[in-house]
DNA sequence: CCTCTCACG
DNA sequence: ACGTACGTGAGAGGC
């Protein structure tokens, strides 16, 4: 490395096509990643570095004209190398070109976009890893970037999905905090929970098994206690499904049913929030940082991982005393929550011009009590819980790409009751169905929808001969421009947000993202400037023909910032 | 490694 | 007549 001529005419080659690239090899984990070692690559020209040459090539990475090529530029920014807007990132690029795939890595790319390249190039042996890494990705930068350019998805990359990757890192590298003294406590309330069940479950059951088993669970409950299967439950391989919604649905036929939801609900909460959480807490900082995916779903969400910190429970009080062991860490004192009010509902005001969606929205209305009206033909002040809990299952059941069949499951309906509602539904809302049936015959004529901001997914299973295949794909092209232009929103909200708040100096920080919510951590002085600047930032990071709301909330925990 | 189940938006 | 709600991640069992 400390040969002068072959690093000028590595930076005279990197000078003359505009860009080099670089692959690294990282060790630790978040926030103590390490770069071991460095392959650099300019016009096939190679140049390989330590960390402690890293020095030596900052002239070279602070040169904002020359494009640095890496593949998954992350890690490079946990430590600590930022290459800001003359980065590209060719897994973020390869996601945007096709986020169905599940495989970004480099020898699949290769493989997909260097038709040249033979098969065995594509993951060559003997070679250093990260020489072949720098090489295979001065290869596909001209190729990708044109493609991106083709397909109109370079400004997504260069406004929204580049930019995201810093505030993510940033995110990651803050980590949670969890009070892992009440998380013991509260696996030791649930353990008890579980072991009195246990054994209520083997007396009913006349016998020992594996509750966790479904197969053994199955052949207890259907073969040793004779029990009848509701109509319609699904076979599995093993024997007859034995999923919550089986159960409830029998409920009252054996005691047995009762215990085994409850052994199941305390179980998932023990085993996966208890137990699994505490060996992510980081030993160093004493908090969990979890992983924020941006190339994972087909939709343009985030996902989280090790832990997933998305599907924290919610829902039902004991759930929620697992949300409340999430506290503001050492030098923070609260946390705050701010979401979307029906963001993906907004959406579909705004892409289908409904007038009745406009309006409610406009005027600040219960977007559910007023579909409600509208389908059950009732005047707004005699919509009772009721009907308008039914008229939120159909308002979910037309963004995810409705059918009777799903609609009359999720209400315990008759499926000819869930087509009435429908109909009524589409006869009332026919802005919605008229958007509805342009986008399925759109997905039909082009092979792919796009987002408000042209994220793109393909749909080539739509012209499927396969019933089931296409109207899956009939359903995703419904589905995808809605949950994906929420998803664009909030991306482009997180941005704001990180940036004003380091603007501004602020030591609150955005935490965590769940697709339609922000959850920051904050200091009592900046608390409601902080407020003020994320409403700010969330409610006017695009322009809709329907306001976009969000609710803050604060706290001394997760669970209280609702 | 796949299946089943269940937590979230 | 057919079988379907959209998008995820993770633990446990069992082959």
């Amino acid at each position: 490395m400390k040969d002068e001529a072959a690093k000028k005419s590595f930076v005279e080659k990197a000078n003359a096509q505009g860009f080099f690239s670089i692959a690294a090899s990282f060790s630790g984990k978040v926030p103590d990643v390490k770069a071991a070692h460095f392959a650099l690559c300019a016009g096939g020209e190679i140049l390989l570095a330590e960390e402690a040459d890293l020095p030596f090539f900052s002239p070279l990475f602070e040169n904002e004209t020359l494009r640095k090529v890496v593949h998954d530029y992350k890690p490079f920014l946990h430590c600590g190398i930022n290459f800001s807007s003359a980065c590209f990132d060719v897994s973020l690029t390869a996601y945007l070109l096709n986020p169905g795939t599940a495989q970004y890595d480099l020898s699949s790319l290769a493989s997909r976009y260097l038709p040249s390249m033979i098969a065995s190039e594509a993951t060559k042996e003997g070679t250093e890893e990260t020489v072949w890494h720098a090489m295979l990705l001065e290869k596909l930068y001209p190729v990708l970037k044109k493609s991106l350019e083709r397909q109109r998805l370079l400004s997504l990359y260069e406004t929204m999905e580049l930019p995201l990757v810093e505030v993510l890192a940033a995110m990651e590298k803050a980590g949670i905090y969890i009070n892992r003294t009440a998380l013991h406590e509260k696996s030791r309330e649930i353990s008890a929970h579980i072991n009195a069940l246990t054994a209520e479950i083997y007396d009913l059951a006349r016998g020992e098994f594996n509750i966790n088993s479904p197969k053994q669970l199955s052949s207890v409950l259907f073969e040793r206690l004779e029990l009848q299967p509701p109509m319609g439950t699904k076979k599995t391989k093993t024997g007859y499904s034995t999923n919550a919604e089986v159960l409830e649905a029998m409920r009252f036929a054996h005691p047995i049913l009762e215990k085994i939801l409850s052994y199941r609900f305390w179980m998932k909460l023990q085993s996966t929030y208890l137990d699994s959480m505490e060996e992510l807490i980081s030993p160093r900082t004493q908090r969990i940082h979890t992983r924020f995916n941006q190339t994972v779903t087909a939709t343009g969400r985030l996902s989280s991982s090790e832990p997933n910190l998305q599907n924290i429970p919610v829902r039902t009080e004991e759930g929620r005393q697992i949300r409340a062991l999430f506290e503001p860490s050492d030098g923070y004192d609260a946390l705050m929550s701010a979401d979307y009010s029906q963001i993906e509902l907004r959406i579909l005001a705004h892409l289908s011009q409904d007038k009745n969606f406009l309006e409610a929205f406009l005027h600040g209305q219960d977007i559910h009590a007023r579909t409600a009206s509208e389908v059950f033909d009732v005047p707004m002040e005699q919509v009772t819980a009721d009907l308008r809990r039914k008229a939120k299952a159909v308002n979910f059941g037309i963004v995810y790409g409705i059918s009777d069949y799903g609609l009359s499951k999720d209400l315990h309906i008759s499926r000819q009751e869930a087509a009435d509602y429908i109909a009524s539904y589409f006869e009332k809302c026919s802005g919605v169905k008229n958007f509805l049936d342009k986008i399925v015959e759109k997905a039909h004529d082009d092979g792919f929808v796009t987002t408000i901001f042209g994220r793109r997914r393909d749909l080539p299973a739509i012209k499927s001969s396969n019933y089931n295949q296409r109207t899956l794909a009939e359903r995703m092209a419904m589905n995808t421009p809605i949950q994906g232009s929420a998803a664009d929103i909030i991306k482009l909200a997180m941005i704001k947000t990180y940036h004003a708040l380091n603007e501004h100096s602020l030591k609150s920080r955005i935490l965590l993202q769940v697709h339609d919510e922000l959850v920051l951590e904050t200091v009592k002085e900046e608390e409601a400037q902080v407020a003020e600047l994320v409403r700010h930032a969330m409610e006017n990071v695009v322009q809709l023909s329907v306001p976009l709301f969000i609710d803050i909330h604060t706290g001394k925990n997760w669970a209280a910032a609702k």
